[in-house]
DNA sequence: AGAGGTACTTACCAAAAGGTAAGTACCTGA
DNA sequence: TCAGGTACTTACCTTTTGGTAAGTACCTCT
């Protein structure tokens, strides 16, 4: 009855890798935990402008379940949870980094626009 | 009028190149390509088993209009149409090495299947 | 007292992505 | 003559993905 798969079969390593960083913000997600070492909840959802609650935690969730990144509850209140990157999210993010100056070059080539506040929040 | 975008505004480097990346069958015509120089529409299809022609037109098409692919038609009887990849497809392919290393030690950490014949053929 | 913060959860809805199956037009080989 | 190949195109439908908005329970600050 679990709705999440994402164990398979791949074709090959890259469609293995695409499947557990596909999904709107799981790079950014990587990037900005790569970026600060570990962040609560709050501060993720204020550092990716636009992100609605409702997915990222779904999206912290399936990369709990696919060991790209640990959780810690602090049973304190107010509540407080922190994310991090376990050893094999550190190492996506790496791979992943060669995609990502591939990419700057495209978006010079093609003269795109980084994302401004004002377009990514919604109010 | 156009329906496809894939412009930005991107967030980073990652976000514009997942951007052209992301699509069910892109990395794997991506590698096809590579890995055999040149193919002709049905050689593809067949090198992708279980991909429909409405998706490997669809995708083809966008990769081309995103400077990835090259499309050589020649004026004969029956239709010949030869892609290949633009120097941009071939420096996105080497950008995706890492992330295809990385995707084949997931593979074995959560010991997944490669995907067979018989499961990716509809008939 | 009331606003606002913590980290979620849930129901409902809209948009995007992808699949199925048929049609097109012309050719080759059995 | 008729199946099967070439490279598509189109209409229709299902699945997946993501967004909105509300609720929860308890806290601090003004």
């Amino acid at each position: 009855m679990t709705k999440s798969a994402r164990r398979g079969p791949y074709f090959c390593g890259i469609d293995a890798a695409m499947d557990v960083v596909s999904g709107k913000w799981k790079s950014l997600i990587l990037w900005e935990l790569h970026d600060h070492g570990t962040r609560r909840f709050a501060e993720l959802r204020r550092g990716l402008p636009g992100v609605s609650e409702k997915m990222l935690i779904q999206h912290l969730r399936e990369m709990e379940e696919d060991g790209l990144v640990h959780r810690e509850v602090y049973r304190e209140v107010p509540p407080k949870v922190e994310y991090s990157l376990t050893e094999h999210g550190l190492s996506l993010n790496a791979a992943l980094a060669p995609l990502g100056e591939w990419g700057t070059g495209r978006i010079r080539r093609i003269g795109a626009e980084k994302v401004s506040f004002d377009v990514a929040a919604t109010s």
